[in-house]
DNA sequence: ATTGGGTAGGAAATCGTTTCCAAATGGGTC
DNA sequence: GACCCATTTGGAAACGATTTCCTACCCAAT
């Protein structure tokens, strides 16, 4: 005796086939008599509909595909997290791909998530989109929401594609105007590139903050490091260590940032008096070191909840009118690890 | 003109839908020329199977749960990446399912589990085990795989039920022999408690290797705190701000950790010539402080990849002779914050 | 009393695969 | 050339639901 079918209880309850599945689904056309006794028929049994059945059959699989490139990511962990919740609430399973930066990992999955017919995906590349990956994934029909990647037309704010994203230009460009506020004439962007939106965006929020100020734009330095410890670790000491040193530091993430904070104690430099520095992306590192850091931060949770919100929106069939994407603003957490520059 | 079935497939080869389907499954008794049109016609026709009606025939989702209190934890979501990975290498995908410790949730991801029919379920609940939730796991005749948390028969060490754990307790027990050598005879743990099977280790090692050195277990001072930074930031203030103050400090975890080093901060101790700290559990935080703090270290990646193993194994079946549950080191990783404590 | 509109509910089709069964084919041996 | 056994192969039956179609029926209105 296998598992209890909607047969099983059609059956005990004495009635159609069709008239059980339209009880449990609450369509028309059933009367009160055949509600209750499927019901209690159900119950009693312990029936537990099918989805794989079931899904074969409306063509929809009640799953949404999470494409990301670092899961381990706190920044990812974080939207993927609220993402779920929001999807669960609303009877989607997320099932998460890892791609790893790798493109053919991302081909695969775009491939998989359309053989298993997810109703829609989340997709968050560790490159700016893979115009292949994202053909895989569109050529599924299904809804797609960007989270903080450009489209890959290249098409900037304008793109037809739903999308959430950050407002790091915004965020790095009143970070550095707050720093040029404070008197920083030189100051220092360790980015781990400009590969990707976040990046790309901060570049240029920074550098417009120098435009703005009509300062001489060869103060804003841009070092770009892979974004591992050790890198910027080195980076930071040949930066910090050289003559006409930058007076602030920004450093783009827990990593980049880890490695500018030993070259500077390496270095002997005292915070904030030798040197100001401005965390992009607010960790624990970031609030609980001495002194503490300033920091961009945004809600990771904000951002989950508005891609889930963006892609049940479609799902829903309401995309028609609906705004196609979210802007999310980063704010600026003052701390104590910033001041005006030593006199020279 | 909708998708292309498999049907299709057959009829462009000219061949029966059951010799298409042997055909591209690689099956035996296909002939070669069978074989070949099959896979033309099909590869012409760009067909991908569907997932769903293979699984409704099948009886085998190709997917694996993951079911866990936080997957925005680092520790989680480490080994959650690691997980997927070899499981998408053997052709499962992964589907998360975040309870946030709530059981209602809990109880909700099993059943949903059940009804879609996933092939294993790893799991790693916020709470240790509870009854109920297992019960809905196991019900699906699925295989099951728990994460560092104990059965729920409270069976301890020789529990049937395939898992991966963490030898926290060795981890805990090496660490503050470590502390007794240098000296120490008074020594705080700051846990966020005894709820699940970590904690509860941690402190039995704690308090064992008090025993085997023949010490006062009086010295072995375990304060019980929730899991955050202000929490524990008051704990450790009252603990080190009164007369005969432990020597050297335990935290596990970074918020516990970071809330313990603001409250050596605020009191004007010095590290580690004033306290010896010791962090359960690796992260940015402990490296980069200043002083970098000696920690204890185990691999996410190993204890995703061993779940992952163990699960594939048992889904193989041959899960008869094969070992139940994998023990995983942890190393104490020797930075520059703890020395022997002051001379009274 | 007949007709018409509307609801209830049963039978059957469908989703796209895999797998079972029986028939057919092929080759080798006596 | 007949017989036998092992492969191939086509046809059809699952898998477990939803949904369409269609008939039977009830009640009210003409």
């Amino acid at each position: 005796m296998g598992r209890i079918t909607i047969r099983d209880v059609a059956q005990a309850a004495g009635v159609s086939l069709g008239s059980a599945s339209r009880a449990l689904n609450g369509g028309k056309h059933v009367s009160a008599r055949i509600a209750r006794d499927v019901a209690a028929a159900a119950k009693q049994l312990g029936y537990e509909p099918d989805f794989l059945a079931r899904s074969l059959r409306t063509r929809s699989s009640g799953m949404i595909g999470c494409l990301v490139s670092d899961v381990a990511n706190p920044l990812y962990a974080g939207t993927v997290q609220a993402a779920e919740a929001r999807l669960r609430d609303a009877g989607y399973l997320l099932v998460i791909a890892n791609t790893a930066n790798e493109p053919a990992r991302e081909r695969a999955a775009a491939a998989e998530f359309r053989g298993r017919r997810l109703d829609g995906v989340l997709v968050a590349p560790g490159s700016d989109a893979n115009n292949e990956t994202w053909r895989g994934l569109v050529a599924g029909g299904s809804p797609v929401v960007i989270l903080d990647r450009d489209a890959p037309d290249g098409d900037g704010d304008d793109s037809p594609w739903p999308a959430v994203l950050v407002d790091h230009r915004g965020g790095a460009q009143a970070a550095t105007r707050y720093l040029i506020g404070l008197g920083h004439r030189r100051i220092a962007l360790l980015t781990p590139g400009a590969r990707m939106r976040p990046g790309r965006e901060r570049i240029a929020g920074f550098q417009a903050a120098f435009t703005e100020a009509g300062l001489d734009p060869a103060g804003a330095i841009v070092s770009t490091q892979e974004s591992s410890m050790d890198f910027a670790h080195g980076d930071a000491l040949a930066l910090l260590g050289g003559s006409n040193r930058p007076t602030a530091l920004i450093a783009l993430g827990t990593r980049i940032l880890a490695g500018a904070l030993r070259a500077a104690r390496d270095l002997n430099l005292s915070l904030p008096n030798d040197l100001s520095v401005l965390s992009v992306g607010d960790t624990d590192l970031a609030a609980v070191h001495a002194p503490a850091i300033t920091a961009l931060r945004w809600s990771l949770e904000d951002v989950g909840r508005a891609a889930a919100e963006l892609l049940l929106q479609r799902l829903r069939g309401d995309g028609a009118g609906a705004a196609t994407r979210a802007l999310l603003p980063v704010d600026l957490v003052l701390r104590e690890s910033c001041a005006a520059p030593a006199k020279t």
